[in-house]
DNA sequence: ATCCATTAGTTCAAGCATGAACATAATAGT
DNA sequence: ACTATTATGTTCATGCTTGAACTAATGGAT
């Protein structure tokens, strides 16, 4: 049996995978670089995002938002927390959960930084068609689906 | 003026990006998952990939191909180094740069985490046509391209 | 009531990636 | 030839993320 089998270089799925994950790798970057200023890394504003959506949830909730681990979110919110952007305080029903909140500050700042990562993710998809812009979040979104059971 | 002017929840191109970058956190996360037997890290399989298809390339440039710094790349190497995988010679017309090339070991352990590699990527990308499939890829080159001149 | 399993959050050590400062080699200008 | 600039690679301190081990609170079973 032949070792080179196929070369994954050959197919276009692979190929077209790389792309997105190198297109992701550097958007990322980017977005930090422009982050910068406001003294905020991009996994911060995800938080920030997430609460605003969502006020009141559990770091627990947040975690599996975020895709991360729950001790990464211990880690996290701290900081944010003796910063004034967030608020923490106990459940009454259930002693073990804390819940989040933004506070003015939180927010305000939020506002602020999604202009820029607004403006980022414009400048990035505006290459695209709006129905090529959909059918891409559409196949990503089974992606993520189909991985998650996996 | 509005604090929430036009949130980006609301807008097609956030919401479709939050997605792109979803579907990459969770396939790079699967991948690491599946490379543990292999005692290999994405990263690691990435450095693999890239001299298998540049043999004899330098630090630099394989910094530059995996969009990280020069200093990662040094801290990557000599791992791969003593497990025999890559062999790192000097150049003899330029003394400052190393060659980097896959030792027979490497290219064998390469060959069995691609398909690892290729297999998950069939999985998660076997939902699209090969015409949405290319069109995505086309469509995240542009990205990258449009981000790196930012 | 008591015990057991589950869940929320924390702590800690380890592994990675980064950027700045550095050493060395090559190159261009004079 | 001599100096200044640029380029390659390394070192090191910092910060992020993870997973395992831990504490504390809840809930269900007997």
């Amino acid at each position: 049996m032949n070792i080179k089998q196929e070369l994954p270089w050959d197919n276009p799925r692979f190929r077209n995978w790389v792309a997105v994950a190198r297109a992701c790798h550097v958007l990322e970057r980017t977005l930090a670089v422009k982050l910068a200023p406001f003294d905020l890394k991009p996994a911060q504003l995800d938080v920030l995002m997430n609460l605003y959506r969502h006020p009141g949830m559990s770091q627990h909730d947040l975690a599996r938002k975020l895709l991360v681990g729950r001790s990464n979110v211990t880690m996290l919110l701290p900081q944010l927390e003796t910063r004034g952007l967030v608020r923490r305080e106990g459940d009454e029903k259930d002693k073990r959960v804390l819940r989040l909140n933004l506070t003015e500050a939180g927010e305000a700042l939020l506002m602020k930084a999604l202009k820029v990562h607004m403006a980022l993710i414009e400048k990035a998809m505006s290459q695209s068609t709006p129905e090529q812009c959909d059918m891409i979040g559409e196949q990503m979104r089974k992606i993520a689906d189909v991985l998650k059971e996996a």
